[in-house]
DNA sequence: TCGTAATAATGAAACGATTCAAGTAATCGA
DNA sequence: TCGATTACTTGAATCGTTTCATTATTACGA
């Protein structure tokens, strides 16, 4: 726009000056310019203010003013070989453990200098993928990754060009990356063992796909906990999705089973599906939580505390996650990413009235 | 790891390209003289495909999967002058109002091919503004941004840059920015209205900072409703921050009062602050949701639905509000930012159990 | 066989910051 | 006043792409 522009004399005295500030944003050059200095100079009062006289400081940074300067980013990263951004992918935003996780990484990540690229894959592994390609053309410094297909491959790959990644609620062996997770296995036999120690025995388990390594750990100690009473049974019922929609769709069902083959103890891989579950049952007023059948969650999120039937869960420590990530991460940075270290939390039961004993037969 | 390593006889052949997979990320000059071609041609291979024989196009792609190479993004916005990026600010992720549009903003940008970086300012002017630094540093195409502090100036430097913004959830004079949000007085007048509509005369209206946009708005159309009825008052409780933390504070205030100074219709800013404050009641049984009191809340979560007492709402489309903000951005892109647009969406009533018709005096 | 298009391929220049070896100015002790 | 430090400043080289004016190659009709 605008191109054309005759130099008339009636043109006024700061033009030059004023061309730059519409058309293009100020350089270092322009800068330098201004200030009658060198390049490097302002280079220096950027990053080494001390290299640099007061008087030319100043003149320097009233340049800056006056041009309205901001550095330009693409242009240190060219030089420095790397941005100032770390990559974090999870499987879904929309599930509060997974922000207030995300969110504790990016405020860790801000102490130290650096901001969080987040995104969400969706639980698609091709998304996830697309995700991993872009961070890797933007040359994020390392990679926070709550994997849900199989990524090892690209992981190594990205290490062995000097991008570390550290996984993230889910455990690797410590050979190849760090990683920070939560027991899954300890946190599916707490939820089970807590619906058996109040007389369930008839569970099912609510969850996604078993390929995610969480669900399927989640279940693994479910089962452990249900073959210890040789009376009791765990069902499991394939959501397809961990969100509430596929919960309520998972209720549907329940709901149309007679009371003899309805489950007496539900324990869902995470609080969206109870809620789903949860809303179902609910909404039909056919079954009542906790008479007719517990209901116990996973991540205890906000939520949870504040549902029709205050729910039941485990909790895991997001703050201490997403922090503990980042830390490792930046471990991984300084050594050279030479050795690995895996943090792993323990869960919490948290009982609330969805699992409240009720009195009952066997 | 690995050093050191002489360049005894015992090295393999093909050592210096070993070093080179070891070392640096292959760039575009590696390919191209492992094709041998010129740099420009590989730049067209992967621009440009039509401009280059199949037969060199087939050398350079066999080049490019051998060394691994990954485009670098910084070179290239650097030469581009912008990025491939859009910048998007929300006052909190934990709220799902905010989560639920930045995903279908982030759905409808990688449509239209570029990617989404999001930012949390926690209702904080101070972290907004030092998003906006930094997306600015970044050269992101544009901003998408749901204010806290006064921004205009900013974002007006911003446009003159060539970096257009557009306000979401905030209603602006086309005159400046464009903009997409929803009638938030009109909500605001729904809620009250409702609450007048089912008996109730003492109405509280608990919101964040008034100087926040949206809450004055909200909290002007239920003055608008309260007005039409002169035996209705309103009373506003002040509640610092719009979390279920804050709710639960002034929750806790509210169990403390008497009956009769207790509010019979409670309309909260957002559901976040709804649930908080249903929480404190349900938790200290000493008032119950709908016959003491009732509450409405605002955004209709999915939490909402399943809330202890299922929450009415008034819901706003998300969805639609993320997708067209990138749409209307696209447009200021193409036009030149000349010309601006305002869209507002009309919110909706949901009527659910805690503000459901009690057996009711005046 | 030659001239003329069309088609491919080339490689230098530019983008904007950082780095660093080299140069200049100021300071100080003798 | 000189030489030696120290304190600042300079500006060319560099990072990895894209662009584009040139040059090389090929194809085709006369």
């Amino acid at each position: 726009m605008s191109g054309v522009h005759h130099q008339g004399p009636a043109c006024q005295r700061p033009m030059a000056q004023q061309w730059r500030n519409m058309n293009r944003t100020a350089s270092i050059k322009d800068v330098a310019n201004q200030a009658r200095v060198a390049v490097g100079t302002v280079s220096n009062v950027l990053n080494y203010p001390d290299r640099v006289s007061q008087r030319t400081k100043d003149r320097v940074l009233a340049a800056i003013e006056e041009l309205g300067f901001i550095r330009n980013d693409a242009a240190r990263q060219l030089r420095a070989g790397h941005s100032r951004t770390i990559g974090l992918i999870v499987p879904d935003v929309g599930n509060p453990f997974y922000t207030s996780m995300a969110r504790a990484a990016e405020t860790a990540a801000v102490l130290q200098g650096s901001a969080v690229l987040l995104g969400d894959s969706s639980q698609d592994a091709g998304r996830e993928s697309n995700y991993i390609d872009l961070f890797q053309e933007q040359r994020v410094q390392g990679l926070l990754i709550s994997p849900v297909g199989d990524v090892t491959d690209r992981l190594q790959a990205l290490r062995d060009r000097g991008i570390p990644s550290v996984l993230v609620d889910r455990s690797a062996d410590a050979s190849s990356f760090s990683s920070v997770s939560v027991d899954d296995d300890a946190g599916g036999y707490l939820a089970a063992r807590h619906l058996l120690d109040t007389g369930r025995r008839r569970l099912a388990f609510v969850g996604g796909p078993v390929s995610i390594q969480q669900v399927a750990d989640r279940l693994h100690g479910a089962r452990r906990a249900v073959a210890e009473n040789p009376d009791a049974s765990l069902e499991v019922l394939d959501s397809d999705g961990q969100t509430v929609l596929a919960g309520r769709r998972v209720g549907n069902d329940l709901v149309g089973r007679g009371p003899q083959v309805l489950p007496d103890g539900i324990f869902c891989a995470n609080d969206l599906l109870a809620l789903g579950v949860m809303q179902s049952l609910a909404m039909t007023h056919t079954y009542r939580i906790p008479e007719d059948t517990a209901l116990i969650g996973y991540d205890d999120i906000d939520f949870a505390e504040s549902a029709v039937v205050p729910l039941s869960s485990i909790r895991q420590p997001t703050e201490a996650l997403g922090r503990t990530a980042i830390e490792l991460l930046a471990e991984e940075l300084e050594t050279g990413s030479s050795a690995h270290r895996s943090v792993i939390f323990t869960p919490e039961l948290v009982v609330r009235h969805s699992t409240s004993r009720t009195i009952f037969g066997s």
